[in-house]
DNA sequence: GTCTATACTGAGATAGAC
DNA sequence: GTCTATCTCAGTATAGAC
């Protein structure tokens, strides 16, 4: 990689994770990395493509984490169920580890689901191995109807990007923002009670 | 409301939710509105503003709707614990009610979550409801830890936008995409189990 | 009070010289 | 690979017509 490139990844995930995406412009990206505005095109093609390979950048060793788990404990599990705390842990903990390593990493997250860009970056990067743990979970619930672990994991997603940036309106409670192993604690036992709930509870009230 | 200002309104809610609030320029809306570009900023002020005047629009009878269920809980209840999935019931249906005779408006509210202006209009707008409903839940939980209760909240409205908009990637099991009340369903029951779980099961394990 | 015409600043993108 | 110059389009601000 050259030392232009290098530059403007750094200059974009540092500048990006301090102002967002949206209020972060090439040009002040470029100014800070003393590189010329071209180059950030001639190298990426677009400021989309640019923030693409930013968060790669970051993610890619949080998702090898959360597979090695998940790995693990399927091998623990065998033939039988895994438990479904277990791969919700293996799906979250590793975020939380890495927050804990890379404090920028929690502040870039929190921008992209901020300004609503996770999806599309979830979509291009992360969608197989959310296969994986879709299929983990499917095995720990053996009970559950397709559909109905659909939209559990579509709610575990929700919760769990909402989860991961400080929204300004419980920062008072957030502690060290940087720490996000306790509350990724809380969040495994809200979802795994979650999962747990008999499909059928609410819709037989009727 | 004058003629110029009520058709800015209507040519905004429709362009912002068919394309989203960022790729919908004012140059567009005042070309379909068949206004001024200056008249935009004499009656909201800015972009933002705008957006700001409808998407209050849309969401204060769903507020409203929300109130009014949870008043009639909370009489039921009396001085006794009201039920958490009435609760979660009271804050979840009446969006489904709402997209059921108005789509536009999931369109609108799926747009402005999936682009992270959800957290910047609720905290305008909805913080008081929010706050409603917080006390009802801590009464229906008496047992929950106050900052359990701040977070499994917290989590609630995660899930809550997700469900909201319909993703691309969940977008072939949404059946009608405006028939929102089968997944609010489920998501009370997700969302019951949760609120209900002992607090410090996922912390014992130490 | 309402609205129009026009200009200003800054954004992302691109063509072509070197 | 890199840079200069330029393009189009965005949101915003203001002066003044009705």
């Amino acid at each position: 990689m050259t030392n232009t490139k290098q530059k403007i990844l750094d200059t974009a995930e540092r500048l990006i994770g301090e102002r967002g995406y949206a209020a972060t412009s090439l040009r002040h990206i470029i100014a800070e990395a003393g590189v010329n505005l071209a180059a950030v095109h001639y190298h990426f093609g677009s400021k989309e493509d640019l923030l693409d390979a930013v968060v790669v950048r970051k993610a890619a060793p949080v998702n090898a984490a959360r597979l090695a788990r998940l790995d693990r404990i399927e091998a623990e599990a065998g033939s039988g169920r895994p438990d479904v705390e277990k791969v919700l842990e293996s799906f979250l903990i590793p975020t939380a580890e890495m927050a804990n390593r890379n404090p920028e990493f929690v502040r870039l997250m929190g921008r992209m689901h901020a300004e609503g860009l996770m999806p599309l970056i979830v979509g291009k990067h992360f969608q197989a191995m959310v296969l994986r743990f879709v299929a983990a979970l499917r095995r720990a619930l053996p009970g559950l109807p397709e559909e109905e672990l659909m939209w559990r994991v579509h709610f575990m997603m929700g919760a769990m990007s909402q989860t991961m940036c400080s929204a300004p309106i419980f920062a008072r409670m957030a502690g060290n923002p940087a720490d996000m192993e306790p509350r990724m604690r809380r969040l495994v036992t809200f979802l795994g009670a979650g999962f747990r709930a008999s499909a059928t509870a609410g819709k037989e009230k009727k």
